[in-house]
DNA sequence: TACTAGTATATAGTATTACAGAGTAGTCGT
DNA sequence: ACGACTACTCTGTAATACTATATACTAGTA
């Protein structure tokens, strides 16, 4: 899918909080994941903002650990305060859905 | 629904799109669509700016017409370009909203 | 007249976010 | 030594919604 860019603004870091929700991962195997699941264009620069501004928020614990393919991971697991955002980003998405459902089905009122 | 800002990026035009799409209307009535919809803190500026990048990409027809309660209206109407947009816009969304599922209900596969 | 409220368009400036593009490092196989 | 893959880092840019404000028209009312 091209050009998806702009609503995935908001989204992306959803994404990763669920995918880190699942069980600590770190910023490659995320990027592998997005990919895997359709959003092909994302790189890893996007998912390191996205973890690096997860980390400023204290949305994630970060452990580093060595490899033995390539160099140190940094392993992400959520804190309390992320699994909170996680469940407030569903809510606001779950939201925006039944809007847009909505929206596709409603009847416009006019006005005079 | 609050802070649900970044969330709305790339959504906001697709709705302002579909709700000229079902007949004529202007900016300060697609923004009372809107907040009557729910998405209750877009205000009139963020409508205008949306409308105008419509009109910028050749997405809607306008024509003034005078009111007899304020000043004059611009009234939008899709183009071709306008209505085959507006099909892009929910293609990308069904497509985003069926990856989001996917997202939630999916096993995560681990690597070693 | 003066004031207020509701209607309606317009615009400058700001914050947030995803992305492009590049760099740096570590491990392994040849 | 070299290339391929893994993995993190960083700088800068474009797109978009929002804040805040200004302008203008009509109607009601004091």
């Amino acid at each position: 899918m091209e050009n998806i860019t702009e609503m995935l603004k908001g989204v992306l870091e959803g994404c990763v909080l669920e995918i880190i929700s699942r069980g600590e991962t770190y910023g490659y195997e995320i990027t592998q994941h997005l990919r895997e699941l359709g959003f092909t264009d994302v790189v890893e620069g996007t998912v390191y903002t996205i973890t690096i501004r997860l980390e400023k928020n204290n949305l994630v614990d970060i452990e580093k650990k060595k490899s033995t393919v390539g160099p140190p991971r940094k392993f992400y697991t959520l804190t309390e305060a992320g699994r909170e955002q996680l469940e407030v980003f569903w809510t606001k998405w779950d939201f925006i859905t039944s809007k847009m459902v909505e929206l596709k089905t409603m009847e416009i009122k006019r006005r005079g």
